[in-house]
DNA sequence: ATTCTCACA
DNA sequence: TGTGAGAA
C-alpha cells in the first residue's frame, strides 16, 4: 500500500509525461509488475527511475543508462560494476569536452568573422 | 484514467 | 528521445 505507485504517481514524482515512462519501459530500462494490464510500480522500480533521471542529467543515452542499470541487477561484486561506470564517466567527459573545443573553435570564427565585418562597415561609412 | 499502436520530428 | 492521436 505504502510501496506501490501508479504511473501517474511517478510520473507527478519525477516531473515526465506518463507516455515518457511507458517509453522507458519500451526501451528496457524499467519492468513494472501488472494487474492485468495496468502498470504497478514498486520501491525498486522507483529507484531505478531515480537512477534514469540522474543518467539523463549527465546526458548519457537511454541505452546506456540500461546497461548500467543492469549491471545493478545481475553483478553481484560492484567491483567490475564500478571500472565499468567509472569508463563511462571518462567517455563522457571526453565528448563533453570535445564539444566544448568544437563550440569555442566556432565562438573564434564568429569573433573573426565581425571583425572582418566591422572593418568592412568602417570602409563604406568612414 | 490506462493501455496499445502508428506516425512523426 | 520522446510526443500526439485514435480506439478500446
Amino acid at each position: 500500500m505504502t510501496d506501490s505507485f501508479s504511473i501517474t504517481d511517478l510520473a507527478r514524482e519525477f516531473d515526465v509525461t506518463t507516455r515518457t515512462i511507458r517509453f522507458y519501459e519500451d526501451q528496457g530500462l524499467i519492468a513494472p509488475d501488472r494487474q492485468g494490464q495496468t502498470r504497478i510500480y514498486g520501491q525498486r522500480d522507483r529507484v531505478r527511475l531515480r537512477l534514469i533521471m540522474r543518467g539523463k542529467r549527465l546526458g548519457f543515452a537511454l541505452k546506456e543508462i540500461r546497461d548500467l542499470l543492469d549491471l545493478y541487477e545481475t553483478d553481484r561484486s560492484e567491483i567490475t560494476q564500478l571500472t565499468i561506470l567509472i569508463n563511462k564517466i571518462d567517455e563522457r567527459r571526453d565528448t563533453l569536452r570535445k564539444q566544448r573545443a568544437d563550440i569555442d573553435a566556432t565562438l573564434e570564427e564568429l569573433d573573426l568573422l565581425e571583425e572582418n565585418c566591422q572593418q568592412e562597415l568602417r570602409r563604406k561609412s568612414g
